[in-house]
DNA sequence: GTGGTCTAGACCACT
DNA sequence: GTGGTCTAGACCACG
Protein backbone atom coordinates (compact mmCIF):
# COMPACT_ATOMS: atom_id res chain seq x y z
CA UNK A 1 0.00 0.00 0.00
CA UNK A 2 1.05 3.37 -0.73
CA UNK A 3 0.78 6.56 1.94
CA UNK A 4 0.90 9.67 0.95
CA UNK A 5 1.66 12.14 3.66
CA UNK A 6 0.75 15.89 3.34
CA UNK A 7 3.98 17.98 5.23
CA UNK A 8 1.57 21.17 5.26
CA UNK A 9 -1.55 19.77 6.92
CA UNK A 10 -2.92 20.45 10.21
CA UNK A 11 -3.26 16.71 10.60
CA UNK A 12 -0.03 15.29 12.15
CA UNK A 13 1.72 12.79 10.31
CA UNK A 14 0.81 10.18 12.81
CA UNK A 15 -2.75 10.75 12.36
CA UNK A 16 -2.52 10.69 8.63
CA UNK A 17 -0.30 7.39 8.76
CA UNK A 18 -3.04 6.08 10.84
CA UNK A 19 -6.10 6.88 9.24
CA UNK A 20 -4.79 6.09 6.05
CA UNK A 21 -3.82 2.11 7.26
CA UNK A 22 -7.60 2.10 9.04
CA UNK A 23 -8.96 2.96 5.86
CA UNK A 24 -6.61 0.72 4.12
CA UNK A 25 -8.11 -2.33 5.73
CA UNK A 26 -11.45 -0.82 5.10
CA UNK A 27 -10.94 -1.15 1.18
CA UNK A 28 -9.19 -4.59 1.45
CA UNK A 29 -5.95 -2.81 0.57
CA UNK A 30 -4.78 -4.39 3.97
CA UNK A 31 -5.68 -7.57 4.65
CA UNK A 32 -5.69 -9.22 8.20
CA UNK A 33 -3.10 -10.97 8.64
CA UNK A 34 -0.69 -8.93 6.29
CA UNK A 35 2.51 -7.56 7.70
CA UNK A 36 3.21 -4.17 8.00
CA UNK A 37 6.74 -2.47 7.51
CA UNK A 38 8.72 -2.20 10.45
CA UNK A 39 8.90 1.09 11.32
CA UNK A 40 12.19 1.64 10.63
CA UNK A 41 11.00 0.97 7.32
CA UNK A 42 8.22 2.61 6.68
CA UNK A 43 10.07 5.74 8.85
CA UNK A 44 12.90 5.43 6.19
CA UNK A 45 10.45 4.87 3.08
CA UNK A 46 8.33 8.09 3.50
CA UNK A 47 11.32 9.94 5.25
CA UNK A 48 10.21 10.77 8.25
CA UNK A 49 11.29 10.15 11.57
CA UNK A 50 10.80 6.54 13.41
CA UNK A 51 9.29 7.82 16.61
CA UNK A 52 6.31 9.03 14.47
CA UNK A 53 6.01 5.99 13.19
CA UNK A 54 6.09 4.10 16.20
CA UNK A 55 3.91 6.30 17.89
CA UNK A 56 1.37 5.12 15.47
CA UNK A 57 1.57 1.48 15.38
CA UNK A 58 1.73 1.37 19.36
CA UNK A 59 -2.09 3.44 18.80
CA UNK A 60 -3.04 1.15 16.71
CA UNK A 61 -2.08 -1.68 18.92
CA UNK A 62 -4.01 -0.38 21.84
CA UNK A 63 -6.97 -0.17 19.48
CA UNK A 64 -6.71 -3.77 18.17
CA UNK A 65 -5.94 -3.05 14.91
CA UNK A 66 -2.98 -4.85 14.53
CA UNK A 67 -0.94 -7.07 16.87
CA UNK A 68 2.88 -6.93 17.40
CA UNK A 69 4.63 -9.91 17.71
CA UNK A 70 8.28 -10.42 18.54
CA UNK A 71 9.67 -12.07 15.86
CA UNK A 72 7.05 -11.11 13.05
CA UNK A 73 6.89 -7.80 13.79
CA UNK A 74 3.47 -6.12 13.15
CA UNK A 75 0.52 -8.04 11.70
CA UNK A 76 -2.83 -6.54 10.49
CA UNK A 77 -4.95 -8.75 13.28
CA UNK A 78 -6.46 -11.53 11.95
CA UNK A 79 -9.10 -11.64 14.60
CA UNK A 80 -10.18 -8.23 13.48
CA UNK A 81 -13.49 -7.74 15.62
CA UNK A 82 -14.25 -4.22 16.64
CA UNK A 83 -17.01 -3.95 17.96
CA UNK A 84 -18.87 -0.51 18.05
CA UNK A 85 -19.97 0.41 21.75
CA UNK A 86 -22.02 2.83 23.03
CA UNK A 87 -19.00 5.15 23.55
CA UNK A 88 -17.87 4.56 19.89
CA UNK A 89 -21.37 5.32 18.97
CA UNK A 90 -21.61 8.89 20.67
CA UNK A 91 -18.37 10.09 19.79
CA UNK A 92 -19.42 8.96 15.97
CA UNK A 93 -22.50 10.79 16.28
CA UNK A 94 -21.21 14.18 18.01
CA UNK A 95 -18.35 14.40 15.17
CA UNK A 96 -21.35 14.02 12.57
CA UNK A 97 -23.84 16.71 13.87
CA UNK A 98 -20.58 19.17 13.54
CA UNK A 99 -19.51 17.92 10.23
CA UNK A 100 -22.86 17.91 8.63
CA UNK A 101 -24.10 21.03 10.74
CA UNK A 102 -21.24 22.90 8.52
CA UNK A 103 -22.20 20.89 5.31
CA UNK A 104 -26.28 21.46 5.48
CA UNK A 105 -25.79 25.32 5.99
CA UNK A 106 -22.83 25.04 2.97
CA UNK A 107 -26.20 23.90 1.03
CA UNK A 108 -25.78 20.14 0.91
CA UNK A 109 -28.76 18.76 1.15
CA UNK A 110 -29.90 14.85 3.18
CA UNK A 111 -29.83 12.93 -0.41
CA UNK A 112 -26.18 14.42 -1.54
CA UNK A 113 -25.28 12.77 1.49
CA UNK A 114 -26.82 9.80 1.15
CA UNK A 115 -25.47 9.58 -1.80
CA UNK A 116 -21.51 10.55 -0.59
CA UNK A 117 -21.82 8.13 1.73
CA UNK A 118 -22.78 4.93 -0.06
CA UNK A 119 -20.06 5.87 -2.37
CA UNK A 120 -17.71 5.94 0.16
CA UNK A 121 -19.40 2.85 1.45
CA UNK A 122 -18.90 0.75 -2.19
CA UNK A 123 -15.22 1.14 -1.85
CA UNK A 124 -14.64 -0.66 1.22
CA UNK A 125 -14.98 -4.74 1.03
CA UNK A 126 -18.04 -6.60 2.17
CA UNK A 127 -16.62 -8.92 4.19
CA UNK A 128 -13.28 -7.88 6.53
CA UNK A 129 -12.93 -11.06 8.23
CA UNK A 130 -13.76 -14.80 9.58
CA UNK B 1 -27.87 29.26 23.83
CA UNK B 2 -25.82 27.01 26.39
CA UNK B 3 -22.42 26.26 25.55
CA UNK B 4 -20.77 23.42 27.35
CA UNK B 5 -17.26 22.82 27.33
CA UNK B 6 -15.39 19.89 28.05
CA UNK B 7 -11.84 20.89 29.78
CA UNK B 8 -10.10 17.45 30.36
CA UNK B 9 -10.86 16.68 26.11
CA UNK B 10 -8.41 16.96 23.14
CA UNK B 11 -10.42 19.10 21.28
CA UNK B 12 -8.97 23.04 22.13
CA UNK B 13 -11.50 24.81 23.62
CA UNK B 14 -11.79 27.20 21.07
CA UNK B 15 -12.73 24.81 18.50
CA UNK B 16 -15.29 23.16 21.07
CA UNK B 17 -16.80 26.90 20.94
CA UNK B 18 -16.64 26.95 17.20
CA UNK B 19 -17.98 23.92 16.95
CA UNK B 20 -21.18 24.95 18.91
CA UNK B 21 -21.86 27.72 17.55
CA UNK B 22 -21.80 26.52 14.15
CA UNK B 23 -24.01 23.87 15.46
CA UNK B 24 -26.75 26.39 16.68
CA UNK B 25 -27.05 27.73 13.64
CA UNK B 26 -27.43 24.76 11.20
CA UNK B 27 -29.90 23.87 14.28
CA UNK B 28 -31.42 27.43 14.68
CA UNK B 29 -30.69 28.26 17.81
CA UNK B 30 -29.06 30.86 16.72
CA UNK B 31 -30.69 32.91 14.21
CA UNK B 32 -28.83 35.10 11.28
CA UNK B 33 -28.36 38.66 12.83
CA UNK B 34 -28.67 37.66 15.89
CA UNK B 35 -26.12 38.80 18.90
CA UNK B 36 -23.44 36.77 20.56
CA UNK B 37 -22.39 37.54 23.95
CA UNK B 38 -19.33 40.51 23.81
CA UNK B 39 -16.03 38.26 24.45
CA UNK B 40 -15.57 39.50 27.53
CA UNK B 41 -19.07 38.47 28.12
CA UNK B 42 -18.91 34.77 27.01
CA UNK B 43 -15.67 34.95 28.16
CA UNK B 44 -16.84 35.04 31.66
CA UNK B 45 -19.50 33.17 31.56
CA UNK B 46 -17.97 30.31 30.46
CA UNK B 47 -15.06 30.72 32.93
CA UNK B 48 -11.89 31.37 30.46
CA UNK B 49 -10.08 33.52 29.02
CA UNK B 50 -11.12 36.59 26.86
CA UNK B 51 -7.90 36.00 24.01
CA UNK B 52 -10.14 32.01 23.95
CA UNK B 53 -13.20 33.74 23.13
CA UNK B 54 -11.64 36.21 20.67
CA UNK B 55 -9.99 33.83 18.84
CA UNK B 56 -13.16 31.62 18.25
CA UNK B 57 -14.61 35.06 16.89
CA UNK B 58 -12.13 35.98 14.75
CA UNK B 59 -11.94 32.87 13.06
CA UNK B 60 -15.64 32.87 12.68
CA UNK B 61 -15.44 36.28 11.20
CA UNK B 62 -13.01 35.11 8.81
CA UNK B 63 -15.05 32.28 7.31
CA UNK B 64 -17.35 34.75 6.98
CA UNK B 65 -20.55 33.10 10.15
CA UNK B 66 -20.19 36.05 11.70
CA UNK B 67 -20.04 39.98 11.11
CA UNK B 68 -17.88 41.89 13.61
CA UNK B 69 -19.84 45.75 14.42
CA UNK B 70 -17.83 47.79 16.40
CA UNK B 71 -20.41 49.31 17.95
CA UNK B 72 -22.67 46.41 18.77
CA UNK B 73 -20.45 43.61 19.07
CA UNK B 74 -20.52 40.01 17.11
CA UNK B 75 -23.57 39.18 15.42
CA UNK B 76 -24.88 35.95 13.29
CA UNK B 77 -23.98 36.99 9.53
CA UNK B 78 -27.58 38.19 8.68
CA UNK B 79 -26.36 37.53 4.61
CA UNK B 80 -25.19 33.78 5.94
CA UNK B 81 -24.60 32.13 2.09
CA UNK B 82 -21.94 29.84 2.58
CA UNK B 83 -21.48 27.48 -0.49
CA UNK B 84 -19.71 24.43 -1.01
CA UNK B 85 -16.92 25.03 -2.96
CA UNK B 86 -14.64 22.12 -4.60
CA UNK B 87 -12.07 22.36 -2.14
CA UNK B 88 -14.53 22.04 0.95
CA UNK B 89 -16.53 19.08 -0.60
CA UNK B 90 -13.00 17.61 -0.69
CA UNK B 91 -12.15 17.89 2.47
CA UNK B 92 -15.71 16.74 3.58
CA UNK B 93 -15.10 13.42 1.32
CA UNK B 94 -11.69 12.48 2.90
CA UNK B 95 -12.68 13.18 6.67
CA UNK B 96 -15.56 10.98 5.70
CA UNK B 97 -14.16 8.64 3.93
CA UNK B 98 -11.69 7.98 7.59
CA UNK B 99 -14.40 8.46 9.73
CA UNK B 100 -16.90 5.79 7.83
CA UNK B 101 -14.02 3.19 7.09
CA UNK B 102 -13.51 2.96 10.88
CA UNK B 103 -17.37 2.43 11.16
CA UNK B 104 -17.74 0.13 8.57
CA UNK B 105 -14.76 -1.86 9.94
CA UNK B 106 -16.62 -1.72 13.45
CA UNK B 107 -20.05 -2.88 11.90
CA UNK B 108 -21.93 0.11 11.32
CA UNK B 109 -23.56 -0.54 8.03
CA UNK B 110 -24.69 1.90 5.33
CA UNK B 111 -28.30 1.31 6.83
CA UNK B 112 -27.46 3.00 10.14
CA UNK B 113 -25.27 5.38 8.66
CA UNK B 114 -27.95 6.14 6.53
CA UNK B 115 -30.33 6.46 8.98
CA UNK B 116 -28.01 8.24 11.70
CA UNK B 117 -27.64 11.01 8.75
CA UNK B 118 -30.97 11.30 8.47
CA UNK B 119 -31.11 11.75 12.37
CA UNK B 120 -29.00 14.74 12.28
CA UNK B 121 -30.26 16.39 9.39
CA UNK B 122 -33.85 16.24 11.07
CA UNK B 123 -32.27 18.43 13.90
CA UNK B 124 -31.29 21.53 11.70
CA UNK B 125 -33.87 24.05 10.16
CA UNK B 126 -34.94 24.00 7.05
CA UNK B 127 -34.53 27.31 6.00
CA UNK B 128 -31.38 28.72 7.40
CA UNK B 129 -31.96 32.25 5.67
CA UNK B 130 -32.79 33.70 2.64
CA UNK C 1 -24.29 64.61 -1.24
CA UNK C 2 -25.13 61.30 0.08
CA UNK C 3 -23.06 59.25 3.12
CA UNK C 4 -23.64 55.51 2.58
CA UNK C 5 -21.57 53.53 5.89
CA UNK C 6 -20.91 50.36 5.98
CA UNK C 7 -21.15 49.44 10.19
CA UNK C 8 -19.41 46.07 9.72
CA UNK C 9 -16.79 47.45 7.87
CA UNK C 10 -12.94 47.09 9.68
CA UNK C 11 -12.90 51.08 8.85
CA UNK C 12 -13.54 53.85 11.55
CA UNK C 13 -17.13 55.24 10.68
CA UNK C 14 -15.08 58.35 10.97
CA UNK C 15 -12.56 57.46 8.78
CA UNK C 16 -15.69 55.99 6.11
CA UNK C 17 -16.93 59.88 6.59
CA UNK C 18 -13.76 61.41 6.16
CA UNK C 19 -13.19 59.93 2.98
CA UNK C 20 -16.43 60.38 1.53
CA UNK C 21 -16.39 64.07 1.81
CA UNK C 22 -12.41 63.98 0.56
CA UNK C 23 -13.39 62.01 -2.11
CA UNK C 24 -16.88 63.96 -3.29
CA UNK C 25 -14.53 67.03 -3.09
CA UNK C 26 -12.59 65.65 -5.81
CA UNK C 27 -15.90 64.38 -7.69
CA UNK C 28 -17.08 68.40 -7.31
CA UNK C 29 -20.21 66.99 -5.14
CA UNK C 30 -18.77 69.17 -2.89
CA UNK C 31 -17.93 72.58 -3.74
CA UNK C 32 -15.36 74.69 -2.33
CA UNK C 33 -17.40 77.18 0.31
CA UNK C 34 -20.23 74.85 0.37
CA UNK C 35 -21.99 74.31 3.66
CA UNK C 36 -21.69 70.99 5.24
CA UNK C 37 -24.35 70.41 7.60
CA UNK C 38 -23.92 70.83 11.05
CA UNK C 39 -22.38 67.93 13.16
CA UNK C 40 -25.69 67.13 15.54
CA UNK C 41 -27.04 67.45 11.77
CA UNK C 42 -25.05 64.79 10.09
CA UNK C 43 -25.24 62.85 13.04
CA UNK C 44 -28.85 62.73 13.57
CA UNK C 45 -29.34 61.98 9.69
CA UNK C 46 -26.68 59.19 9.47
CA UNK C 47 -27.38 57.75 12.94
CA UNK C 48 -24.37 57.51 14.42
CA UNK C 49 -23.12 59.51 17.71
CA UNK C 50 -22.29 63.09 17.08
CA UNK C 51 -18.90 62.56 18.80
CA UNK C 52 -18.10 60.81 15.92
CA UNK C 53 -18.84 63.45 13.29
CA UNK C 54 -17.34 66.13 15.39
CA UNK C 55 -13.78 64.03 15.23
CA UNK C 56 -14.51 64.41 11.43
CA UNK C 57 -14.97 67.83 11.16
CA UNK C 58 -11.91 68.54 13.63
CA UNK C 59 -9.71 66.19 11.37
CA UNK C 60 -10.93 67.85 8.29
CA UNK C 61 -9.70 71.51 9.94
CA UNK C 62 -6.74 70.44 10.83
CA UNK C 63 -5.91 69.19 7.26
CA UNK C 64 -7.32 72.44 5.78
CA UNK C 65 -9.89 70.51 4.19
CA UNK C 66 -12.66 72.87 5.61
CA UNK C 67 -12.87 76.00 7.44
CA UNK C 68 -15.11 76.18 10.50
CA UNK C 69 -17.18 79.84 11.00
CA UNK C 70 -18.81 80.50 13.98
CA UNK C 71 -21.92 81.62 12.51
CA UNK C 72 -22.22 79.76 9.25
CA UNK C 73 -20.67 76.31 10.61
CA UNK C 74 -18.37 74.30 8.17
CA UNK C 75 -18.11 74.91 4.91
CA UNK C 76 -15.39 73.80 2.02
CA UNK C 77 -12.15 75.64 2.83
CA UNK C 78 -12.94 78.13 -0.35
CA UNK C 79 -9.21 78.49 -1.00
CA UNK C 80 -9.00 74.91 -1.14
CA UNK C 81 -5.07 74.92 -2.03
CA UNK C 82 -3.24 71.81 -0.49
CA UNK C 83 0.29 70.83 -1.81
CA UNK C 84 1.53 67.43 -2.09
CA UNK C 85 5.03 67.71 -0.36
CA UNK C 86 7.29 65.38 0.49
CA UNK C 87 6.38 63.87 3.62
CA UNK C 88 2.95 63.28 1.96
CA UNK C 89 4.43 61.96 -1.42
CA UNK C 90 6.23 59.39 0.59
CA UNK C 91 3.42 58.01 2.51
CA UNK C 92 1.28 57.51 -0.75
CA UNK C 93 4.19 56.17 -2.71
CA UNK C 94 4.81 53.36 0.85
CA UNK C 95 1.09 53.06 0.49
CA UNK C 96 0.94 52.19 -3.02
CA UNK C 97 4.26 49.81 -2.72
CA UNK C 98 2.01 47.25 -0.30
CA UNK C 99 -0.88 47.70 -2.65
CA UNK C 100 0.48 46.85 -5.90
CA UNK C 101 2.78 44.35 -3.99
CA UNK C 102 -0.56 42.00 -3.26
CA UNK C 103 -2.13 43.36 -7.14
CA UNK C 104 0.84 42.29 -8.61
CA UNK C 105 0.98 39.09 -6.95
CA UNK C 106 -2.72 38.53 -7.68
CA UNK C 107 -2.00 38.93 -11.62
CA UNK C 108 -3.05 42.69 -12.12
CA UNK C 109 -0.95 43.72 -14.75
CA UNK C 110 0.80 47.48 -14.96
CA UNK C 111 -1.46 48.03 -18.18
CA UNK C 112 -4.41 47.25 -16.04
CA UNK C 113 -3.47 49.30 -13.36
CA UNK C 114 -3.11 52.25 -15.24
CA UNK C 115 -6.49 51.87 -16.69
CA UNK C 116 -7.97 51.36 -13.27
CA UNK C 117 -6.35 54.77 -12.37
CA UNK C 118 -7.38 56.39 -15.38
CA UNK C 119 -10.85 55.61 -14.86
CA UNK C 120 -10.53 56.74 -11.36
CA UNK C 121 -9.47 60.05 -12.40
CA UNK C 122 -11.82 60.81 -14.78
CA UNK C 123 -14.30 60.77 -11.98
CA UNK C 124 -12.77 63.87 -11.05
CA UNK C 125 -13.03 66.89 -11.52
CA UNK C 126 -10.75 68.94 -13.54
CA UNK C 127 -10.63 72.21 -12.00
CA UNK C 128 -11.05 72.03 -8.11
CA UNK C 129 -11.03 75.57 -7.05
CA UNK C 130 -9.67 78.93 -7.79
CA UNK D 1 15.33 39.95 4.17
CA UNK D 2 15.33 43.14 6.76
CA UNK D 3 12.53 44.15 8.70
CA UNK D 4 12.12 47.60 10.09
CA UNK D 5 9.42 48.43 12.39
CA UNK D 6 8.23 51.64 13.16
CA UNK D 7 7.06 51.50 16.92
CA UNK D 8 5.76 54.69 17.06
CA UNK D 9 3.24 54.25 13.86
CA UNK D 10 -0.29 53.88 13.64
CA UNK D 11 -0.26 50.97 11.93
CA UNK D 12 -0.31 47.79 14.13
CA UNK D 13 3.21 45.90 14.08
CA UNK D 14 1.54 42.85 12.99
CA UNK D 15 0.15 44.61 10.05
CA UNK D 16 3.88 46.49 9.52
CA UNK D 17 5.56 42.89 9.24
CA UNK D 18 2.74 41.70 7.24
CA UNK D 19 2.96 44.09 4.82
CA UNK D 20 6.55 43.86 4.39
CA UNK D 21 6.39 39.87 3.49
CA UNK D 22 4.12 40.72 1.08
CA UNK D 23 6.28 42.98 -0.81
CA UNK D 24 9.28 41.40 -0.16
CA UNK D 25 7.64 38.28 -1.93
CA UNK D 26 6.94 41.03 -5.06
CA UNK D 27 9.81 42.10 -5.07
CA UNK D 28 11.67 38.88 -4.69
CA UNK D 29 13.40 39.27 -1.97
CA UNK D 30 11.81 35.96 -0.29
CA UNK D 31 10.89 33.50 -3.19
CA UNK D 32 8.21 31.16 -2.97
CA UNK D 33 9.40 27.74 -1.34
CA UNK D 34 11.79 29.74 1.00
CA UNK D 35 11.76 29.84 4.68
CA UNK D 36 10.78 32.33 7.03
CA UNK D 37 12.76 32.41 10.19
CA UNK D 38 10.40 30.77 13.30
CA UNK D 39 7.84 32.39 15.13
CA UNK D 40 10.09 33.00 18.23
CA UNK D 41 13.31 33.51 16.50
CA UNK D 42 11.78 36.81 14.15
CA UNK D 43 10.27 38.00 17.40
CA UNK D 44 13.88 37.63 18.81
CA UNK D 45 14.84 39.09 16.29
CA UNK D 46 12.87 42.22 15.95
CA UNK D 47 12.46 42.62 19.41
CA UNK D 48 8.95 42.00 19.92
CA UNK D 49 6.58 39.25 21.42
CA UNK D 50 6.62 35.93 19.65
CA UNK D 51 2.72 35.47 19.56
CA UNK D 52 2.77 39.37 17.38
CA UNK D 53 4.88 37.12 15.00
CA UNK D 54 2.39 34.43 15.44
CA UNK D 55 -0.76 36.64 14.50
CA UNK D 56 1.36 37.77 11.07
CA UNK D 57 2.04 34.22 9.97
CA UNK D 58 -1.39 32.91 10.96
CA UNK D 59 -2.92 35.25 8.87
CA UNK D 60 -0.45 34.53 5.98
CA UNK D 61 -1.18 30.69 6.15
CA UNK D 62 -5.02 31.95 5.74
CA UNK D 63 -5.15 33.93 3.00
CA UNK D 64 -2.35 31.43 1.48
CA UNK D 65 0.73 33.48 1.17
CA UNK D 66 2.25 31.05 3.61
CA UNK D 67 2.71 27.41 4.15
CA UNK D 68 3.03 26.13 7.80
CA UNK D 69 5.11 22.58 7.78
CA UNK D 70 4.97 21.13 11.39
CA UNK D 71 8.52 20.37 11.06
CA UNK D 72 9.91 23.15 8.83
CA UNK D 73 8.45 25.89 10.08
CA UNK D 74 6.82 28.38 7.95
CA UNK D 75 7.72 28.64 4.07
CA UNK D 76 6.35 31.02 1.59
CA UNK D 77 3.55 29.54 -0.37
CA UNK D 78 5.78 27.61 -2.92
CA UNK D 79 2.41 27.45 -5.30
CA UNK D 80 1.29 31.25 -4.51
CA UNK D 81 -1.28 31.39 -7.13
CA UNK D 82 -3.72 33.75 -5.79
CA UNK D 83 -6.15 35.44 -8.23
CA UNK D 84 -7.71 38.76 -8.03
CA UNK D 85 -11.36 37.78 -7.57
CA UNK D 86 -14.25 40.53 -7.49
CA UNK D 87 -14.62 41.35 -4.25
CA UNK D 88 -10.76 41.84 -4.41
CA UNK D 89 -10.85 44.21 -7.40
CA UNK D 90 -13.96 46.42 -5.69
CA UNK D 91 -11.68 46.58 -2.35
CA UNK D 92 -8.64 48.06 -4.58
CA UNK D 93 -10.58 50.09 -6.87
CA UNK D 94 -12.46 51.54 -3.83
CA UNK D 95 -8.79 51.79 -1.80
CA UNK D 96 -7.78 53.84 -4.41
CA UNK D 97 -10.36 56.06 -5.20
CA UNK D 98 -10.01 57.61 -2.09
CA UNK D 99 -5.94 57.20 -2.20
CA UNK D 100 -6.22 59.27 -5.74
CA UNK D 101 -8.78 61.52 -4.67
CA UNK D 102 -6.50 63.14 -2.18
CA UNK D 103 -3.60 62.96 -4.43
CA UNK D 104 -5.50 64.61 -7.08
CA UNK D 105 -6.45 67.56 -4.98
CA UNK D 106 -2.56 68.11 -3.97
CA UNK D 107 -2.10 68.22 -7.45
CA UNK D 108 -0.73 64.93 -8.33
CA UNK D 109 -1.83 64.62 -11.92
CA UNK D 110 -2.80 61.21 -13.94
CA UNK D 111 0.32 61.07 -15.38
CA UNK D 112 2.32 61.68 -12.09
CA UNK D 113 0.43 58.68 -11.08
CA UNK D 114 1.57 56.50 -14.16
CA UNK D 115 4.71 57.44 -13.35
CA UNK D 116 4.91 56.62 -9.73
CA UNK D 117 3.14 53.40 -9.79
CA UNK D 118 5.50 52.17 -13.41
CA UNK D 119 8.24 52.66 -11.09
CA UNK D 120 6.90 50.74 -8.53
CA UNK D 121 6.08 47.93 -10.80
CA UNK D 122 9.38 48.02 -11.83
CA UNK D 123 10.70 46.90 -8.24
CA UNK D 124 8.73 44.06 -8.59
CA UNK D 125 9.62 40.64 -10.08
CA UNK D 126 8.27 39.43 -13.65
CA UNK D 127 7.41 35.93 -12.80
CA UNK D 128 6.61 35.28 -9.34
CA UNK D 129 6.30 31.61 -9.50
CA UNK D 130 5.79 28.33 -11.54
C1' DG E 1 -18.56 49.10 27.04
C1' DT E 2 -16.86 47.12 22.72
C1' DG E 3 -13.18 44.97 20.14
C1' DG E 4 -7.96 45.49 18.80
C1' DT E 5 -3.19 45.24 19.98
C1' DC E 6 0.75 43.90 22.48
C1' DT E 7 3.33 41.77 26.11
C1' DA E 8 4.56 37.82 29.10
C1' DG E 9 4.88 33.36 30.47
C1' DA E 10 3.30 28.56 30.89
C1' DC E 11 2.41 23.96 29.13
C1' DC E 12 1.71 20.72 25.46
C1' DA E 13 1.91 18.08 20.89
C1' DC E 14 4.65 16.94 17.18
C1' DT E 15 8.94 15.62 14.97
C1' DG F 1 13.22 23.15 18.56
C1' DT F 2 8.81 23.99 16.21
C1' DG F 3 4.13 25.71 16.33
C1' DG F 4 -0.48 25.47 19.13
C1' DT F 5 -3.16 26.58 23.11
C1' DC F 6 -4.43 29.04 27.11
C1' DT F 7 -4.06 32.38 30.73
C1' DA F 8 -3.34 37.11 32.44
C1' DG F 9 -3.13 41.80 32.33
C1' DA F 10 -2.34 46.35 30.18
C1' DC F 11 -3.42 50.12 27.11
C1' DC F 12 -5.82 52.08 23.23
C1' DA F 13 -9.37 53.28 19.54
C1' DC F 14 -14.02 53.56 18.62
C1' DG F 15 -18.67 55.01 19.44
Amino acid sequence: MLLTLAFESETPLYQQIKNQIITGIAQGKLQPGEALPSVRQLAADIGINFHTVNKVYQQLKQENWVVIHRRSGVIINPELNLKADEVYRESLTSTLEVLFAEAHLRGITLEESHHLIKTIYQSYVQEVSK
